[in-house]
DNA sequence: ATCTGGCATTTTGCATACCATATACCGAAT
DNA sequence: ATTCGGTATATGGTATGCAAAATGCCAGAT
């Protein structure tokens, strides 16, 4: 007798309630447009608990989690709130971002395959005719988030994805709305072209700087011409 | 009548269960030896609970937050664990410092007086002698995780600070027992010397450079020498 | 002697109950 | 009419209760 090697993947993730609303209430608040009025938008624990057709514990225990990453902010004794980022945050966290992508760019220059640099290229392939970018913005501006987390997990380094995941989130919407004005998603896709040839030539140095400057430009707009924040 | 105007600074801190139990927790994780023995060390809520003289639920959040920020790793079902981080994990942490570090002494050349970074070079006045430093050791290694921490801190950046705390905190163990090697400690001073230097004569490029280069050679320490990680 | 299967115990995850505080409402006094 | 104070109500913070799942133990079979 023999013992059966099927080589199985071990199963640790019987997936938790609270899980699950953390991630229901996460995509509801990031998909929300929460600078839309202003008055600010409070999440009631027993609506919620009522709404999802569980109790209170779970879902405090999904805000608590929510609270950490920054979607909600919750004060004492008073509840729990859709998290508003001021223009400072926002800007902060574009630095930060600058930052982690900029070390995520020369890591890349250092392990990343030729292949998989090459990639990155395909992603912009379609876009080669003049035009194309603006005719397709949606589309390209999907694209634009797949370049960047496509930089992160070419890094190797899943802290660095990890830590970036919900700055991605939260700048989705700041994000969406910037690249749709139509200068800034042209000049976009040549900074992105000139990354990925600093990325194939192997020249830290460059790609770093070059990513680097692609965030802090866009803190740089956000600075100038994001008024529609606190 | 005149409405006195005393000035007051709003209270909003109704210093609530769960965070004390959250920071009591959490400095008595960073404080205890996680690699000292091979066992994983298993926090029971029950227990935990008990000796706190509070319910679980407080608890139960507590190590919900403690595990978002990784310092608690926790199985469904199975319970709560000190979170023991791999060479991997580690040498991923200080990627993301040197990342995130960079940065801060990038903006310390753009915005941080004079005046402040002249007490970068006051934290090392009294180091000026020959061998003080190792004659010193655990007031240098002190003085070390402060310096590192008003970088951030001169930096303006405040989520560039609290992105790095819990580094800083998953790092304490680390640093402590890597600086107390003597060269290290040695050609620790000389660097930050060399990044002070950079800050002043306000070359972004230097600093950053500099301020990079000295974490990933604390990264490249941990790859060769540091054995007793998993 | 070792391995397997079932039962008991432990412990988490979720639900519910209770308590303290914050807000809202309302009446009385100015 | 407006403002102040008290009471009611609502809501979050904490405690406890209950059920499902996981571990450990023990007996029986091979």
């Amino acid at each position: 007798m023999v013992v059966a090697n099927l080589s199985l993947k071990a199963i640790d993730s019987p997936v938790v309630l609270k899980d699950r609303i953390y991630h229901e209430l996460r995509s509801a608040i990031t998909s929300m447009n929460v600078y839309a009025d202003d008055d600010e938008h409070r999440l009631d624990e027993r609506q919620l608990s009522l709404e999802l057709g569980v109790s209170r514990t779970p879902v405090r225990e999904a805000l608590c989690r929510l609270e950490n990453e920054g979607f909600v902010h919750t004060i004492p004794r008073r509840g729990a709130f859709v998290a508003r980022k001021t223009k400072k945050e926002v800007l902060e966290m574009i630095t930060v971002w600058a930052a982690l992508e900029s070390m995520a760019a020369r890591l890349i220059t250092e392990n990343a395959s030729a292949e998989e640099i090459a990639t990155l290229r395909e992603m912009f392939s379609s876009y080669d005719e003049d035009g194309a970018v603006q005719a397709r913005i949606d589309e390209y501006s999907e694209t634009n988030v797949s370049f960047h987390q496509a930089l992160f997990r070419l890094s190797r380094c899943d802290l660095l994805s990890k830590t970036t995941e919900n700055l991605f989130l939260h700048m989705r919407s700041i994000r969406m709305r910037t690249i749709a004005e139509k200068d800034r998603a042209s000049r976009s896709i040549i900074d992105h072209m000139y990354i990925i040839e600093a990325l194939e030539a192997r020249d830290t140095e460059l790609a770093e700087r070059l990513v680097r400057q692609h965030s802090l430009d866009l803190g740089r707009h956000v600075e100038e011409f994001v008024d529609w924040l606190p």
